[in-house]
DNA sequence: GTTTTATTTAGAATTATTCTAAATACGCTT
DNA sequence: AAGCGTATTTAGAATAATTCTAAATAAAAC
């Protein structure tokens, strides 16, 4: 598994700036991560991975999934105490969490309406991270 | 620890609507939650319940936690996997974590916002549930 | 190329939560 | 109020996701 060239630029400059290495692990489960756009979890993300890298290490995929984060190249998605997903989806947006199928949708979000979000909270507090969190049901 | 007469009726009401029992258990969790507005863990309200009623265990006290969410008295927080956090304010609001002092703030949000924030879905999705999670600091 | 430092790895450890099965309490009927 | 069926409580074991540990390997700096 392979980043083209574009992404794979965009990988390296983005671990630079954290002062964390690109190695093949985790451009391996970056690759993964872009290349099915679901929102799969470690664990998920981990038996993909040993199909094409077969010597991976659960810990690794642990250990490069939260170097991502840290770079900034993914995010992570909670739904209540269930297992952490992944998402290479970088612009602003909410997600919803399908009841029936268990799948887990983007939601944009206008920036005006992340602005009005925002603005809900009195000026004591400094957001830092906004989560939005739906669930029910998609047709 | 007992429940005023206002509350007490709201438990025994909302319980009923569930066909849950009244237990002392459960009123003891329940008045203990209404008592301090922090948003406690299932963990530190095990600690505090120990005070009144040394007896009770742990698993009593997610139990009950999860009897009273049922039946609606409480609302269940979650932040990113750390350890859910239970809160007795029922009018429609989100929550802010300061990293600082581990505190959880509730934020009150105008109706006009919620609808707005719903309206965002496109119709194929029917939301049961919003959680809309803040973290960051706060003064 | 050698050294330094970061990363990977397997497996053990941890943490929050759920499960299990026996004991107890609740609330309904008589 | 006694008895009965069912729900709840309890302690401890089990589970699931994640993190930790320490040795082996790989990347970067010199």
């Amino acid at each position: 598994m392979k980043l083209s060239s574009k992404y794979k630029y965009l990988f390296e400059e983005a671990l630079e700036k954290c002062s964390l290495r690109p190695t093949k692990q985790r451009e391996h489960i970056f690759s993964l991560i872009l290349q099915k756009k679901d929102h799969p979890t470690a664990d998920e993300i981990f038996k993909r991975s040993r199909a094409s890298m077969p010597s991976i290490s659960l810990a690794t995929v642990y250990n490069c999934l939260e170097s991502l984060v840290e770079s900034g190249l993914i995010r992570q998605v909670n739904f209540e105490r269930e297992s952490t997903r992944y998402c290479p989806n970088l612009k602003p947006h909410a997600h919803f969490l399908c009841k029936k199928s268990g799948e887990v949708y983007d939601i944009e979000l206008s920036k005006p309406l992340l602005d009005q979000i925002t603005n809900a909270l009195p000026s004591e507090f400094i957001a830092e991270h906004i989560e939005i969190n739906f669930n029910g049901l998609k047709n």
